[in-house]
DNA sequence: AGACAAATCACATCTTTATGTGATCTATTG
DNA sequence: CAATAGATCACATAAAGATGTGATTTGTCT
């Protein structure tokens, strides 16, 4: 079973350079490669690849819209970034929009083609330096802000309650308490984080990105 | 200049089995293993080991907790998780604890040696198809609720103002509309996410996992 | 023993939000 | 053209939230 691919890499010599490695790799059939975000977005529906090969810098459309764009007609494909750029934005924005995998450029030869055996076999290859990068988005997610770590634990515990929604009166019943404590509570928990609201305390501990 | 590692897994086999592969790799200074957390817990700060293997299911204490705790003391050290365990969840959790990297018993030896030099070198050794789950973790992300695709783009637009925390009137002046129509506009916010609060609107277009 | 943080409750006041019931004007669409 | 959705504004009321100023109790730490 050979796996149909194609690529979209606009410089000239890198691209003749990964056609010559695909084509010569055993178990790929190399179909297509565009030098252009618009000539892909119009040809690629048709050849049906498996797996695409994407380069992020490209004239006119970047390759992370080509993405979002295809990979909404194309289901079943697979995309894979092939870039040098190892900006944490530009990773986040790839992997969003659809991609499966981001290699750099700087991966030796028999690693992009394992590459797409991967993405194929169902895995993400992604180079370890990219890696750390994601990896490090996760991190940052539980780092509980040092506001978070100065309120006590009933503190916490009806912050949490807020967090869901739930009034007041709802919290004081859940807890077991009046009303007046909560209210006690929530303007300690508002004087620890320097805020006066719900919804500001809420983005002070539980940040959106 | 060899790598120290240190490794911790329970099984007696593999454990013998990854201390033979890396007594016999070049580079690498094989240090200690250690069977359960609670002694690698002990020892561990002492060596000052650079790279650490760790297997989650451990008798007692998991490799997720042992990470968490030694992640704090050891700063210079990198961790990588080494288990047969696929579940997002699971994944995520090591990585929040502080893990550099996640491969599968799986892999080659060749790999997992290549991981340690790869963790050494500032990179994220991570099986591809524990990338598939991560990578899967950003895609969710942006999937824009069916309930934020209905709102029109005024209602956006003030929504996205009240998740920053402002204030009716602050809406009203910044969008330079009386405070009568922002209240109007919430109205049919709630109405069409079925909802009677800032922060169950904001919970159910926002959602934080 | 004295200071201090944490958890509990009370009362008062003022602001903000939520909800009900209108209305006008403009596009868009069947 | 009529219906519908969107954006705008108004007035009114009730509920929820924020703020000020108290107080008591129970620990913990020095």
């Amino acid at each position: 079973m050979s796996i149909k691919l194609s690529i979209v890499e606009d410089q000239k010599d890198i691209r003749e350079m990964l056609e010559a490695l695909f084509k010569g790799s055993s178990n790929i059939q190399f179909q297509k490669s565009f030098a252009d975000a618009e000539s892909a977005l119009n040809e690629l529906p048709d050849l049906n690849s498996e797996v695409v090969l994407v380069d992020i810098q490209l004239p006119g459309k970047t390759g992370i819209d080509l993405i979002k764009q295809l990979s909404e007609s194309m289901q079943s494909t697979q995309f894979i970034v092939c870039s040098s750029i190892e900006d944490s934005e530009t990773i986040f924005e790839a992997l969003r929009a659809g991609a499966n995998g981001y290699i750099l450029k700087s991966e030796t030869p028999s690693k992009l083609v394992e590459s797409v055996y991967e993405v194929q076999n169902g895995g993400s290859p992604i180079s370890t330096q990219i890696a750390r990068k994601v990896i490090g988005s996760f991190k940052d997610k539980e780092v509980p802000s040092s506001d978070w770590k100065n309120l006590s634990n009933r503190e916490k515990e009806i912050l949490d309650l807020l967090s869901k929604g739930f009034r007041y009166k709802e919290v004081a019943i859940k807890l077991f308490i009046s009303t007046d404590t909560v209210r006690t509570h929530i303007r300690n928990i508002y004087e620890k984080l320097q805020v006066n609201s719900r919804t500001e305390a809420l983005n002070k501990v539980y940040p959106r990105n």
